[in-house]
DNA sequence: ATCCAGGTTGCCA
DNA sequence: TGGCAACATGGA
């Protein structure tokens, strides 16, 4: 069963490959890949989506319409608009704002955001991406999406799809696995951490679900309690899982950025000077300003910047805005 | 081959 | 507090 959905201001590619989620595999003009249990194609048309939807590994109760699941995750309710008019005006803000049209910051289930968040320290994109493979497929459940699609051309009716996806694994699952198993899964160290959390979560002693109600700096603390979540993962959950838009996770890209861009190299900035200037310059939606920073670097930053071909072939050249970040 | 990656942690002064 | 090394792995 394939749905329709206006998603206007919304650029499902960007979305997907801008370092906020690791899962989305590109098939076919669209995506694949779940939202929570359930798997999904996504493929975007202009301002709609077309969304192909499989079966859930288990009969979900009270779960909500395909397309309202959809608009949730993807965050059709933010207002761009608005976000972006009330970011900074400075010219790196500008052009990274102006690339990154369309980009959304999503709502991912939370365990499996911070799961895949403790596996990111010290990783590239590339290697989180298989890493989050990895663990599906080890210890998620495959499901599959099969149906139908109108063609682009409009001379077919429509073409037959037929996807395969795991889900990914839950905190009990991971709880049960060993230390090894895990390392299998190419984590490294990381294993080691992911498994305490997961037992953590598993024993109760602590509730990701409950924790939405904390506020900002309490939420904070109770993630960088769980074993390999400090200030930067704790932010990126928080971002990507607990819909806090003012978190602004500072990785090495957003550093380089910061100093470049806003400090003119200067020295003794400190990660707790750079934490406070974020936190009171880019305000209320620094979260999306962090984000598009993060994402217009990682394509045309200096130190050699990662996938700019592969992943956005059209915008090769960055916006004319008479200014580089070349040479960070 | 060398460098570096969406860091965290423990230990040192 | 602030500096620093260890920690694993693989892409560029």
């Amino acid at each position: 069963m394939t749905f329709d959905i206006k998603a206007p201001d919304f650029d499902l590619e960007k979305t997907l490959n801008s370092g906020q989620v690791f899962h989305w595999e590109k098939i076919d003009n669209g995506f694949v890949g779940t939202i929570g249990e359930v798997p999904v194609f996504v493929e975007q048309r202009g301002g709609e989506l077309k969304v192909c939807r499989g079966e859930t590994p288990r009969p979900a109760g009270g779960t909500p319409t395909l397309p309202g699941m959809v608009a949730h995750y993807f965050a059709l309710d933010h207002s761009l608009p608005e976000i972006r008019a009330a970011l900074p005006k400075d010219p790196a803000m500008q052009a990274a704002l102006t690339f990154c049209r369309g980009l959304r910051i999503i709502r991912q289930p939370k365990w499996e955001c911070l799961a895949t968040f403790i596996c990111s320290s010290m990783k590239q994109v590339a290697h989180i991406r298989q890493i989050s493979r990895a663990l599906r497929e080890r210890f998620g459940e495959e499901c599959t999406i099969s149906g139908v699609v109108r063609r682009l051309d409009g001379v077919s009716p429509h073409r037959s799809i037929n996807y395969s996806v795991f889900t990914f694994p839950s905190a009990e699952r991971i709880a049960r696995s060993s230390e090894a198993q895990l390392r299998s899964c190419a984590l490294g160290y990381r294993a080691k951490n992911l498994l305490a959390t997961a037992r953590l979560v598993t024993r109760g002693d602590v509730d990701l679900e409950s924790m939405s109600r904390l506020a900002d700096v309490d939420l904070r603390a109770a993630l960088g309690e769980l074993p390999g979540v400090g200030a930067k993962v704790a932010n990126c959950v928080m971002l990507f899982a607990y819909e806090r838009l003012r978190a602004f996770p500072i990785d090495v890209w957003i550093e380089r950025v910061l100093r470049e861009q806003y400090f003119r190299r200067k020295r003794n900035v400190t990660p707790q000077r750079l934490s406070e200037f974020t936190e009171s310059y880019f305000g209320e939606h620094g979260g999306y300003a962090q984000q598009y920073l993060f994402h217009y670097a990682r394509m045309f930053g200096g130190r050699r910047a990662v996938g700019a071909r592969k992943q956005d072939a059209t915008a090769r050249v960055p916006p004319a805005c008479g200014l580089s970040l070349r040479g960070l």
